[in-house]
DNA sequence: ATTTATACGGAACAAGGTTCCGTTTATCAA
DNA sequence: TTGATAAACGGAACCTTGTTCCGTATAAAT
């Protein structure tokens, strides 16, 4: 169908050797299912029928299913691939911006991400067990990413140095929430404000005992 | 059927006159969907199909649906006569107790529905339009039957009257939630916790400008 | 080019919510 | 007491959604 080889067999990064590569469309169709998933669950929610999802994806049920044996399973490898892509955007954002600007694009970054995910996380912390590992998954990926860039803010002296990651992760998130009748740039307000209480008295908490 | 007259036509209030009386066996039918739902939701939880509570109420599905044209409607229908239930106590508590024990009595009353209730409060809170209201319900109900409780314990000095019949709804429903791998009685020994610390400094509180 | 392990598609199945309609029955009036 | 009739009943049938199964297609290796 389409030509990706890439150089060889076993090029990718297989444990067995004398196996089989991984066939072409097989990676291909895992890819469309990510990206076809992701679409319909931010149009239609995380509740969108697979079927829908395999048709967006141009793939039989039977496709999907194979990738992913339950629903949940999907649902759990996209919003993993989301967690990354949101923690990956932060060691680009550092790179490219003085450390405040990128902490706040990050920040920015975040609730975006957290805004799409309305039901889902509701979805998560309903106890069902199909979703175990998550929020770890969650706090192991995002929490350095942040650190990191409020490690690099508080050097310059730019933000005060008392603020724990995980309680900005979670205030944000919580921030989002409530967002049914706010108006429609009710976050980026309070976010702002979080901002400002970062930046507040920077330079003289920091050389606090 | 059953011979549950009651003493003529037009017996029960009803707002429009000349209208025909409802039928016996509707009333009866209702009342045993609730009963069957509430036995059901108790033991299975309120995921269970609608299929078996209609069975077990000795009634067709069609008939279910007539009463209660969504699935939603009888959780809700269930969960209101139980707070009902739960409020009534109340009276009948204070009537029969002193005003501490009363007090102490109900608020026990209040754990057993709250525990009872696990999974639904999670369901109602999960934005799911069909639940709206239920909420208010819930408070514009409780509230009140603790308030009068509270009230009569303030009054002979046995309870400090500084604390809100809302916090204290609230905090013991949280105390119910995260009860997955504590002990069998650790809501019992929180909810011991929770009034003696209404009790302390009662007294020298209550008279407190 | 042939072989073969892999992957594919989608029909079929299961389960749950909801609708529909022919049948039954409680109520009312004669 | 006895129809007449509106109300209520039961449950088969339908629709949607998750999941399984298997004959077919095809990429990889030889």
């Amino acid at each position: 169908m389409r030509s990706n080889r890439e150089s060889g067999p076993h090029a990718q990064g297989d444990a067995s050797p004398e196996k089989r590569q991984v066939r072409a469309d097989a990676r291909r169709n895992l890819d469309e299912l990510l990206k076809a998933a992701m679409r319909i669950f931010a149009a239609s929610g995380v509740d969108a029928p697979v079927r829908e999802i395999a048709k967006e994806a141009g793939v039989g049920v039977g496709t999907l299913y194979r990738h992913f044996p339950q629903r949940s399973d999907l649902v759990k490898a996209v919003f993993k691939r989301e967690i990354d892509a949101c923690a990956d955007a932060a060691a680009v954002l550092a790179a490219r911006n003085e450390p405040f600007a990128a902490l706040a694009g990050w920040m920015n970054r975040y609730v975006e991400f957290i805004a799409a995910k309305r039901g889902l996380a509701a979805a998560l912390h309903s106890g069902d067990p199909a979703y175990e590992g998550l929020p770890v998954y969650f706090e192991a990926r995002l929490r350095p990413a942040l650190q990191g860039l409020l490690d690099a803010a508080i050097a310059v002296q730019e933000v005060r140095d008392d603020v724990k990651p995980n309680d900005l992760l979670r205030a944000v998130a919580s921030l989002c929430v409530p967002t049914y009748d706010a108006g429609p740039d009710y976050t980026d307000r309070m976010l702002k404000l979080l901002l400002d209480g970062l930046r507040y008295g920077a330079a003289a908490r920091t050389s606090r005992p």
